[in-house]
DNA sequence: TTTTTATATGTGTTTTTTCATATATGTAAA
DNA sequence: TTTACATATATGAAAAAACACATATAAAAA
């Protein structure tokens, strides 16, 4: 992937805060980023697709659950990228991140 | 500024490669970045006011002609950020560089 | 099997971004 | 002053992106 791509994909607030989420996660499913943004299913569905197209995001399936990461394959200066924007970021995912963990019947990952 | 409208401010091709054209030279003016990019005066223009509104780039006037380089205040990840993305863009650069290099009459800094 | 939950996608609309053309400003030289 | 040139801005059209709604698929539960 080029820089430009890169930054385009970064460049919308839903798609970013996707990214950083899972950044400070380590993974995430669509109905706890759903949760996390407040957004419906569709517009999350999609831009994960979108990140998922140009290689950012990896998927897997677990039961009923779909869980994206961050594709460790990205150049090194771009996962850097998203760690240093991720700590400079605080009040942009202040709420998010609060409405992720208040999250009623939020799946738990420990079990495969 | 906040990381959503810095990757908003690089995620249009002419924005980057004025911003990576300014990080490797210094500091341009307009009429060399239309000679660079190989694009009319208006869009050069347009596109620098928005990087200089988003405080990305500072400008200085200097006879006729306004030169722009990057605001040394930035957050210093950005400042990386510029930088590195610059380091892995060498292909995405090089018709413009060479645009500048051969460009005719290319005004001079030397003299203030 | 039927129902429920999770996720994905097709379609039409709205919003945002980009761009070309025209116009304006400011400076320097004639 | 006028003119010529470099640069800046305004406006409307076109293109691209994001959106909502409806629907489709898939897996788990009842």
């Amino acid at each position: 992937m080029q820089a430009i791509q890169f930054f385009k994909a970064l460049s919308d607030a839903t798609r970013l805060k996707i990214i950083m989420l899972i950044e400070l996660e380590g993974e995430l499913c669509v109905c706890e980023l759903m949760a996390a943004l407040d957004e419906n299913q569709p517009k999350v569905s999609r831009h994960l697709a979108q990140l998922k197209r140009l290689e950012l995001l990896l998927d897997r399936k677990q039961k009923q659950w779909v869980y994206y990461r961050l594709n460790p394959a990205l150049k090194s200066w771009m996962q850097q990228v998203i760690a240093e924007s991720c700590q400079d970021s605080e009040q942009f995912l202040i709420e998010n991140k609060q409405k992720l963990t208040s999250m009623a019947d939020r799946p738990t990952l420990c079990c495969d």
